[in-house]
DNA sequence: CAGTGGTCTAGACCACAAG
DNA sequence: TTGTGGTCTAGACCACTGG
């Protein structure tokens, strides 16, 4: 028979999630310490390591120095986003991509956009309005303030060819972002944006991203009706 | 050349990202590969393959063997996202959870969700309506199948107790699931079991989970105004 | 204090894919 | 064919934290 070239980590972690699942090992319960499965697996110590850790990760054991490893009662499993740009996500269906910038002004944001973007009072920021397309249709609606501060080159930046969405990725990666999802109805002027009639559920997505505790841009997005945001575990 | 005295992983980790940030290492171009960086940095190869493993799993690089490590033009961040336990939410946010079993049928369920359970026709599945309540008030309502095929004692449990969400997660680990978020107008129905005015945007999921291929539930999860999900990268 | 996981090392061999 | 990452090992020391 043919071997199934997994390496031995990968191995011990499918028998391990096995010993889970079946209850073998059961919910609260302590499992065997590095050493004993090691010796039982028949391997080095750090292989049986790098499997605990990546079923760790997978958010289905407790580790602790001195207490050792526990299956976790109620386990979080842990899903991977990739945080969209939208262009790449419109061509994945196999339409055409484009956008168009409504608005673009450097100006003073209201005290609530201050906050978002961790700047003083009275410095000024840039917000870009921009409406992303799908073979021409209205896709997504974006509302979007950068943080001029702390990138000067923004205010410089033509955002009609390349959308400041990827502009960003491209020149300003970020260390950390916050995102959220919710549902709302279109307002009048969402709607107009949009093309769609006002009250239609649309889903909406805000986004944070920083760069050493300094923040890069926050965004809100309006996607037009029909949206679905996808992932497995 | 002067050795950077960096000890662990994670401080190479730093320092990789460091670089990637300031293109010191552009994007598309290929970083030296591990031998010449664990000599730089005064560590053992492991070490570095510890920490551009990292760097790659954050979506920052791709990695390739005798190709080397390259950094990604446009980087694909993954964030975590957790499937929530409906109660543990509900509490984080120090209100009292409550639910409410609506309806509870075995059945031959409709050609569409005989599909998606996995079970041929003529098979009958558990189907469940549930009203989850945050301090007494709806907060989200849920339909959902249950694979009695494959999960027999699930049809001779009493959900009024445990909910079916956390009876599942404690009885039924799985080990692939599918999650789908999308905005919608409340249906009559929907807006009479969440008590508000039909057409207001609710925010849906659905999640289909699975076991070795076998489906264990599918359940539609329709939640009250105002609700949002965040998440981190 | 002592047991357990966390990490590092130096060296080895293997798997994969680019040229 | 051959360079590069993927993994394993045996042993060592460290860091945390439970008892």
């Amino acid at each position: 028979m043919r071997q199934t070239e997994v390496s031995s980590w990968q191995e011990i972690q499918s028998e391990v999630l096995e010993r889970i699942r079946t209850r073998k090992w059961k919910p609260g319960e302590l499992i065997p310490n590095e050493t004993e499965l090691a010796e039982e697996f028949g391997c080095a110590r750090a292989t049986v390591n790098r499997a605990l850790r990546a079923v760790a990760d997978a958010g289905l054991l407790d580790r602790r120095r001195k207490a050792g490893s526990r299956v976790l009662t109620l386990p979080e499993r842990k899903a991977f986003v990739s945080i969209p740009i939208l262009r790449k996500e419109i061509e994945a269906k196999g339409q055409a991509y484009s956008h168009e910038v409504l608005h673009s002004a450097l100006k003073q944001p209201a005290r609530e956009t201050l906050e978002r973007l961790g700047i003083a009072k009275g410095t000024k920021a840039l917000e870009l309005h921009t409406l992303h397309m799908a073979d021409g249709f209205p896709y997504a609606y974006e509302e979007r303030w950068i943080n001029t501060n702390y990138l000067p080159q923004a205010a410089n930046t033509d955002f009609d060819g390349l959308s400041a969405n990827e502009w960003l990725v491209a020149n300003a990666p970020y260390t950390e972002a916050e995102l959220s999802f919710s549902a709302s109805n279109a307002t009048a002027r969402q709607a107009e944006k949009l093309k769609i009639e006002k009250g239609t559920a649309i889903f909406n997505t805000t986004r944070r991203t920083t760069q050493d505790h300094h923040v890069i841009t926050f965004v809100k997005l309006w996607f037009a009706p029909g949206y679905e945001l996808l992932m497995t575990v």
